[in-house]
DNA sequence: GAAACAGGTAACCGTAAGGTAACAGTATAG
DNA sequence: CTATACTGTTACCTTACGGTTACCTGTTTC
């Protein structure tokens, strides 16, 4: 079983990792956030313990962008005990809340309990006309057909579902997908183009509706 | 969500139900150990909240005895805060343990944590098609024949059922399978080439779906 | 009304990601 | 010690992804 620590006090961290370790448990270990999204990339968790307070941002922060991007139980620690930091923190996708402080035996137990629920969390569904989306899975279907989707296809749709159903500007849509690149119009008109054609078939009403100047939006058109 | 409340307070048991009741949680409720037995003998709940003293015996006692017996989530009440009680709790098959004084939104919404686990009690058992996987003792089979894995493979395909129907990234699968090593393309192309080929026949449907840049998923093949 | 502009579509094509087979070195079993 | 399986490596093949370009249409601006 491996989990994924971040907590900026250090003796505490120490002392956790070495509890841990004593009842199995291998620890990943980031002080900050920064060090947390690099150090996680290319690994999967059973459980993410997450310290509220950090030196270069915040643990709610963090856990809302990885709903998305991940699967993991999260766990939060916080010296605060008050009911809307907790509320915040179940609302971002917490499964789990102590307050500091806390016994070592404790966490270990909660952590354990999370590891064996990893696989509970329902997938997140989204279903717009005849589409429906499976964000975890990334199953799409429309109708009785299923949509296979390119990498960046994948990810205009994922955008557009998040912030349905308003209009994404185009500037926000080439900053998602070539970030730090030379952005070319060329490549964002190609893009939708594709997606647009992977979505609708003829005689389905259109997904994709173009707010011109303002960006594009998924919804269903009427006419 | 219907959910089983043990508790001897009834100043705080009206409120509870009273607030759970907003949330959409309908509760059978029970002031003593021999009234909760009587009560919930025939009635399966989402979870059970236990208040660990009571008049006529002890939460702790009651859990035990069912522990083998149901398999609903047991969600613990108590004034007590000692590591010990919260330690002799878990061990009891406490899922949660709640530090009275403590916010009703808080326990509704560790109640529906609670309750959306309990649909996912260890399965061991995983089938796909006509595949299928006893995990613990590694016994494999698809239609009539056994499918015997290497010790990657297996490692491959069990990864990949605990991500069910989840795609995994190709990182993710290669840090899994080969951790703290040169990582290389060519082991990670090979080792999908033969589990592919180990679990799939002529004529039988494939399960390993690749996500170009995006991973591989364990699903039938709709096409 | 022409020019500039925003957006849409289709076709082309180099490339890299993915798939397979074969070989060899090493481990493992009997 | 021999036979078998496992796994790393290489070489080669296939494909579709995505960038590019060219040519539309419709809208706005002066």
């Amino acid at each position: 079983m491996i989990i994924l620590l971040v907590e900026d006090d250090t003796v505490l961290a120490t002392h956790s990792i070495d509890f841990l370790a004593q009842e199995g448990i291998e620890v990943d270990y980031a002080s900050t956030v920064k060090q947390a999204q690099a150090i996680s990339e290319h690994q999967n968790y059973d459980a993410i313990v997450l310290d509220i307070n950090l030196p270069d941002g915040d643990g709610l922060t963090l856990a809302k962008q990885w709903q998305h991007q991940r699967q993991e139980p999260i766990l939060f620690l916080s010296a605060r005990d008050a009911l809307d930091d907790k509320l915040q923190a179940f609302s971002y996708g917490a499964l789990d809340y102590l307050t500091k402080p806390f016994a070592l035996p404790e966490l270990a137990i909660r952590i354990k309990l999370l590891a064996n629920k990893s696989n509970s969390k329902p997938n997140r569904q989204f279903s717009l006309d005849s589409l429906q989306v499976d964000l975890d899975a990334r199953i799409i279907t429309r109708g009785d057909r299923v949509i296979v989707l390119s990498a960046q296809q994948w990810l205009l749709l994922e955008l557009l579902i998040k912030h349905y159903p308003n209009p994404v500007r185009k500037a926000a849509i080439i900053n998602e997908i070539w970030p730090q690149q030379d952005s070319n119009i060329n490549m964002y008109k190609s893009l939708i183009t594709r997606l647009r054609s992977n979505l609708t078939q003829e005689d389905e009403p259109a997904l994709l509706h173009t707010l011109r100047k303002q960006g594009i939006a998924l919804r269903v058109q009427h006419d």
